[in-house]
RNA sequence: GGGGGAAUACCCAAGUGGCCAAAGGGGGCAGACUGUAAAUCUGUUGUCACCGACUUCGGUGGUUCAAAUCCACCUUCCCCCA
């Protein structure tokens, strides 16, 4: 208990583990031909730098498991991958919808597993690099997503009925119909809620039914995952220095240049980190320096969720 | 120099005699997560010997059975007049 957090390190030291790191995983995956390498962890721990690395010792392609590197234009906010970078390794599932269209975990599982299946075919190496949790496990636990897509029409219908006879009166039903989701669900939680009742209506089952039929398929990719994580300290002064350097490199700009390809705020990656922050001081809620402040904040606050999701999980290779 | 206002927990901010260890928000800490996931949701946040006790609401001293709340003085800050 007295060393739960990792060893406090520097730029440099952490470095130095990175590149030694990159020598051991490039071995391992040597040594393990159909295993696909999967390099995850929080923002800023260094996991694109790594996988670079890798992707270059073993002539390998990069698929990438972020949910807001998916969408064009999105560049500066996302640390996607320079273009250089791009050219010099091969990048999948980057840029591959417009800001105003949908994505979905289940639709980036099948996305992904199209391009993984392809690239083994042509005996290609790839290296899965991201820090979306939700992406991440569908892959390591081979989640297969029923087509059950959600249903707009549905959804608002179910939602006017939890702003008309209340959430509570829908959650109740799944204490009654699913006791097993209820125990894991918040009452409150408005949107899960919302879709287990959509998927409820859509297809007769309960989500612990769905939840077990999608992982009743055995896993078609077997995968060597290595997880990075330097310690909160190191985590939080980086992305201070990151968030910074995002701005110098024209955050705003960027911003205010999809802002007018795409007027509407309420389109999912203008949800991003550093994007709402932006637009809220494009708006003029507050300055430029609280703008910063909480870009930092927030990505703080994400990188220690990523953390915790990932925690529970015993099958990571940890560096 | 004169007049007015403000000082509340890590920060912002409610609270104007008892129901106040003190609303709410932020931040911190912890957790959850199966088609929005960089999203969303939850718990916790004075101290301790923690179902009870103790110490807090700028400081000191009063009034009162009882004060963050009333009075006096002091300190600091802000505003207006000069």
């Amino acid at each position: 208990m007295f060393m739960k957090d990792s060893p406090e390190y520097t730029d440099q030291s952490w470095q130095t583990k990175l590149d030694s790191s990159c020598q051991e995983i490039m071995n391992t995956a040597r040594a393990n031909p159909e295993h696909v390498v999967l390099i995850s962890g929080p923002t800023a721990s260094g996991k694109s730098s790594l996988a670079l690395c890798v992707a270059q010792a073993l002539n390998g392609v990069i698929l990438s498991a972020d949910s807001m590197q998916i969408y064009r234009g999105f560049d500066i906010g996302t640390a996607k991958a320079s273009h250089e970078e791009q050219r010099l390794i091969s990048h999948f599932m980057i840029d591959i919808v417009d800001p105003d269209q949908g994505y979905s975990v289940a639709k980036f599982a099948a996305d992904a597993r199209n391009v993984l299946a392809e690239k083994a075919n042509e005996g290609r190496t790839v290296i899965v690099c991201g820090g979306t949790g939700q992406y991440i496990q569908a892959l390591l636990d081979g989640i297969v997503y029923a087509s059950h897509a959600k249903d707009a029409k549905l959804r608002s219908e179910i939602t006017a009925q939890a702003e008309g006879e209340g959430l509570t009166k829908l959650w109740q039903e799944i204490v009654r119909l699913d006791p097993d989701t209820a125990k894991i669900m918040e009452p409150t939680d408005s949107r899960r809620i919302i879709r287990f009742h959509e998927l409820y209506r859509l297809t007769g089952k309960t989500r612990s039914e769905i939840d077990l039929e999608s992982r009743s398929q055995k896993n078609q990719f077997k995968f060597l995952p290595f997880y990075l994580d330097p310690g909160k300290s190191y985590l939080n002064s980086k992305i201070a220095a990151r968030v910074f350097q995002m701005i110098e490199d024209g955050l705003i700009d960027e911003t205010s240049a999809l802002l007018a390809k795409y007027p509407d705020t309420s389109l999912q990656p203008f949800y991003g980190i550093g994007y709402r922050e932006v637009i809220g001081y494009l708006n003029g809620d507050y300055s430029y320096e609280e703008m910063a402040e909480r870009i930092v904040i927030h990505t703080r606050q994400y990188a220690k969720r990523q953390r915790t999701w990932f925690r529970p999980r015993n099958d990571l290779i940890r560096i």
